[in-house]
RNA sequence: GCGGGGUUGCCCUAGCCUGGUAGGGGGCAGGCCUGCUAAGCCUGUGGUCUUUACGGGCCGCGCGGGUUCAAAUCCCGCACCCCGCGCCA
């Protein structure tokens, strides 16, 4: 959620990250906003007045009944005010409401350092790390890998549960385990928390974090007769875990490694590349997430970027990163970088994407900081998320780069320890 | 699931029975007095509106309703936390 005196004072820089994102709809939004938000004020100071009023009198009431005297006449007068009031609550709550959800609906600021582009294919990309692998027989897809070798079933998941869905089994779970095994191991040498999250999070935590409400009905898995939603990804329950919350600066940063299962709806995607492992509605990952002051939130963008790259190049998988353009941002994302690993069909696709969330989540969640002990809160904190690894992507690439002639998986050295010292699958 | 206790500003706490300006302490910030291991005193402290505020107003006691001229206080509903009991892998 952007700031609302932002916008009061300097709604040019909102105008112009929105011009910049592309969305003329939220153009229109935003000069719709400004209007109910200076009718919210007008209204609001007039009944103000009423308010006082009605106060003043109130206490004459009280003045009128300590002396035993009359207090007919007074009475209804306020009366005569308090319809009025009431009359004007009603105006005042309404457009309230009105710019709250137009509010709510906003993107936030784009970085001044983030590419104009219109989407995907505007990404700028920056850095390509490792040799496309060379095959001398025709390459398989992931799905053919694992199929031959017998460790997927997606048509009986399909039976069970519905498309999108699938059975691991022997060493592709081994394989799925140790990625994420791996993955902590690294974060937690560089001082990260290890997390265990809950899988699911109430509405307030899940629309605080996700950026435009709008979005939220075709995200989310509602679990029946709660309020209860399945997590899209560790960030949600990690970020709400602080809900109302005020760091103290020593307290700062927080670092956090998030593991667990991710479960997605993918209503809208449609069209897109949904083969096998890439886009499924449950899938697990290791999620790097951090609290920060707002001086510090561009250096940790950079450095949950190193982190990343990091864990691809163990791993030794051919992959790119790119910056998002302003059209393909995230509402919630100042900027992000997105990795994508390269696949046997000649195609690098989004296996990570790193975001600086700046003060975005924050505000919804009431998230601050206190510059000193004993003060008042300073200000929101900053908020980042980054995908150290998640396991269906990186499982793709491991199977697709990585497959011999004879059908086989040669298994990257960094995850031999984690399982059990498998060196080759098949 | 049942019973009991609780939720007040940056933190702690009083006020609730018996409705009438949210009081005290701590911390923090500023000021005053003083001068020797220091201490004391005063003022301020949340959100918001008033273009700016010397100022003024409104809101704010977990959330949402209700009663009332007036609600932290009374009534109803809900959420969360603590204790006990029950159930449970």
């Amino acid at each position: 959620m952007l700031d609302i005196n932002l916008i009061r004072e300097n709604p040019d820089i909102v105008r112009d990250s929105l011009e910049k994102r592309g969305d003329v709809e939220k153009l229109k939004m935003l000069d719709e906003l400004i209007e109910y938000d200076k009718n919210w004020r007008q209204s609001l100071t007039r009944l103000n007045d009423l308010r006082h009023r009605k106060n003043m009198i109130t206490s004459e009431i009280a003045e009128l009944k300590k002396k035993r005297k009359n207090t007919k006449e007074k009475i209804e007068e306020v009366d005569d005010i308090a319809q009025k009031i009431d009359v004007l609550t009603g105006k005042v709550e309404k457009y309230r409401e009105n710019t709250d959800n137009i509010l709510l609906r906003l993107p936030n600021l784009l970085h001044d350092s983030v590419p104009m582009g219109k989407n995907e294919k505007d990404n700028v990309e920056i850095r390509v790390w490792g040799k496309q692998p060379k095959f001398d027989f025709k390459p398989k897809s992931h799905l053919e890998i694992a199929s031959d070798l017998g460790l997927i079933e997606s048509e009986r998941a399909a039976k069970a549960v519905g498309a999108g869905f699938f059975y691991l089994k022997n060493e592709l779970v081994l394989l799925d385990l140790a990625i994420q095994r791996f993955a902590i191991s690294f974060l937690m040498k560089k001082d990260f928390t290890l997390v265990e999250p809950p899988y699911m999070v109430n509405r307030k935590a899940y629309e605080g974090m996700i950026g435009d409400p709008f979005d939220f009905a075709e995200a989310s898995y509602k679990i029946e007769d709660s309020e209860l939603y399945l997590i899209p990804t560790a960030e949600y329950p990690l970020g709400s875990m602080f809900i109302d919350e005020i760091f103290e600066l020593q307290d700062l940063p927080v670092k956090l490694v998030g593991v667990s299962a991710c479960f997605r709806r993918e209503v809208g995607t449609h069209g897109k590349y949904m083969k096998g492992l890439f886009r499924t509605h449950q899938f697990n990952k290791i999620e790097q997430f951090i609290v920060c002051t707002p001086e510090q939130s561009w250096d940790f963008l950079e450095e949950l970027q190193r982190n990343s790259e990091e864990l691809y190049q163990e791993l030794g998988l051919h992959h790119r990163v790119v910056s998002l353009c302003s059209g393909d941002m995230t509402a919630k994302a100042a900027k992000a970088y997105d990795i994508e690993v390269w696949m046997a069909d000649g195609e690098f696709r989004e296996s990570g994407s790193n975001s600086n969330c700046t003060d975005y989540q924050a505000r919804r969640l009431n998230i601050r900081f206190r510059e000193k002990l004993g003060q008042a809160p300073a200000g929101f904190v900053h908020t980042l998320n980054n995908t150290a690894l998640a396991t269906s992507r990186t499982m793709i690439a491991i199977l697709e780069q990585f497959q011999q002639r004879d059908g086989s998986v040669v298994i990257p050295k960094v995850l031999r320890p984690f399982m059990g010292g498998i060196e080759r699958i098949g």
